[in-house]
DNA sequence: CTGAAAGCGCTTACAG
DNA sequence: CTGAAAGCGCTTACAG
């Protein structure tokens, strides 16, 4: 039976497009198969330039649009790229989907979303289900997702390819980019210290994060190459909150001992050591110099700017969609999946300067 | 032919899946047609009790997920909606997403995202290729994208149904969700007023947001009905920018004849104010009073904490999702599409307080 | 209350 | 270089 009604006659008279063309319209059109349609619309080999030329005509005359579930359903691929994702911050996730979306617009693949918590009872079952009834070509895992054990197996074992964004561990297991955090931390620290600190306090970043360790080890190998023994009371432990932040600053600022650099392992955490500065009307950059790392865009919406580390996200995220619709993140020797280390920036703005005293 | 190869023995063996049951698998395991199968997940009336629990047991039991391709194909629905976005802030579009997954999820729908730029010349053509070639059941549009008359041209033209988050013209024309602006902007204002200040700054929006003309409105509005007459130089036109902002406050706040509260028509703007009174040594809220709009995390992220207007961006997303699920977004009388206001809430912090002259 | 048949719009596997 | 046939996994329309 057919089931939907076609009325093109009724469609060149009204201006009304009631009904989508396929690729049997085009092919009658161009005077083809539909083999021949899907050859030239899958950019397949062995087609007469001719023949090619009079499909993409026909195509274009009609403005057809092929079906996706069509296509999906019959062939192997779903053209659909997964993102799951428990906000790290709104504006991380905002700069991985558009870099994974540019790169997906390329290929004519689609990005669906799948917000999850990272302590939900049935996260393996979302995104089994997702995956499942959906037929995800390829999933993108962010931190802390893409460290979950429970997801990584699941998505193995129904056979999905996926790529991590900045994985903590295991990096063998599958594809992934990321960038140095250890570099970029001790390349920060090294910038307090070439303006001439030597008494600079630090504020960790949240336990269960990977980065939170490497960004600390990469402030202490700074000093160490310079000599300088890190002082205990002067490491503070955070949560990448900016209250958390604010505490630390509060700690690290009381009293007439006190540093004149603080490198807070997050720019949230910056923002409340310039918070508890402020408060103590201790003066930013001129007798505490701040320093953060994200490059937040709030990182810009105080008052001095703050001296930050900056990602590529875009570009990660573009890398891991590449990864996936290439087919590059599914077919790698056992134990040797694609990674990518992308550079980061350092980002000197208005909250550090030479030290006062 | 048989184009996967199911190996159901092998699975069995091995604990594997390489494949995913169909509904033939779950029909034959439950001695039923695949028809009946259909009935029972698709919730269809005129099924034995028995029969059904029989089917939904060998669902379970074969971990059966339908084929969302084949769903789409045959039938009339994509169970795929999408939010198509130009980035207003990364935090509110986080909102909208979680708000409209989390009603997608209740009825086995997923979200795919389409960020565009308002002024990009193809922007037609992204979202007719998007909706034609996932044959989209529904779409959700924010502002600016929303109030893009080529945009809802297109979407009319392949008759996709659609709702705006917050339009700010021809409301008649499609489903929307939205807030009173002009009474969330009055009741700020009162809140300033009722601390005991007359003389009250304020920062307008980005003129092409609907918005900025209508909180303006609610702000003349509480000042007329206190009989007070506004000062045209104390009402500044600002971008919605954390630098205009500061740019306003430094305008407002120079000289001794200053205003002893500054309300902005967003938080970025409060927070450039705040920046401009802290680089004054304008003490806030004791010397100055600030307030903002949108309750954006960084209101809380600054100290002291702002007072500002929240929405309920998330419930909004979430009925936007449902307008489109139940259908009733497509189906409404003439001119008279649903739309629904909801509540705005005044959130009091430390950035407002009584006037020390 | 249940089912057999046809069809959705593509791709796959072959044949020529 | 091109095409006819079969099939993907569901829903629709109909019959009983």
């Amino acid at each position: 039976m057919r089931q939907s009604r076609r009325l093109w006659a009724a469609d060149l008279r009204t201006g009304t497009e009631l009904t989508t063309a396929t690729i049997t319209d085009v092919a009658r059109e161009a005077g083809v198969s539909i083999k021949t349609v899907s050859r030239v619309l899958n950019r397949e080999p062995n087609v007469r330039e001719e023949t090619r030329e009079a499909v993409l005509a026909a195509s274009r005359a009609l403005n057809y649009r092929p079906n996706l579930s069509a296509r999906s359903l019959a062939g192997s691929r779903s053209f659909l790229i997964g993102l799951f994702f428990d906000n790290p911050s709104p504006a991380y996730v905002s700069d991985v989907q558009r870099g994974a979306v540019s790169r997906c617009r390329e290929s004519g693949y689609h990005l669906t979303i799948e917000p999850v918590a990272a302590d939900a009872v049935d996260l393996e079952g979302v995104v089994e289900q997702a995956v499942s009834t959906l037929r995800l070509d390829g999933v993108i895992l962010t931190p802390p997702i893409c460290d979950d054990p429970r997801v990584l197996s699941v998505l193995e074992s129904v056979g999905a390819s996926y790529v991590r964004i900045a994985p903590d561990r295991e990096k063998g297991r599958a594809a992934w980019v990321g960038m140095d955090d250890r570099a970029a931390a001790q390349a920060m620290t090294d910038h307090l210290l070439d303006l001439g600190h030597v008494d600079i306090g630090f504020v960790k970043g949240h336990p269960d994060h990977g980065a939170s360790r490497l960004r600390q080890e990469g402030f202490l190998q700074a000093l160490a190459e310079r000599g300088i023994a890190p002082r205990d009371d002067r490491i503070v432990q955070g949560w990448f909150s900016f209250r958390s932040g604010f505490e630390a600053g509060e700690r690290l600022l009381a009293g007439a001992d006190r540093p004149t650099a603080i490198f807070a392992s997050n720019d949230d955490m910056a923002l409340g050591v310039m918070a508890s500065a402020t408060r103590r009307r201790i003066a930013v950059p001129e007798d505490l110099s701040v320093a953060g790392f994200d490059d937040t865009p709030a990182a810009r919406t105080v008052w001095p700017q703050l001296t930050t580390i900056g990602q590529p996200i875009l570009e990660m995220a573009a890398v891991a969609a590449d990864l996936l619709i290439t087919g590059e993140a599914r077919d790698f020797p056992a134990g040797h999946p694609p990674g990518r280390v992308f550079d980061f920036c350092l980002t000197v703005r208005d909250s550090t300067t030479r030290p006062s005293r």
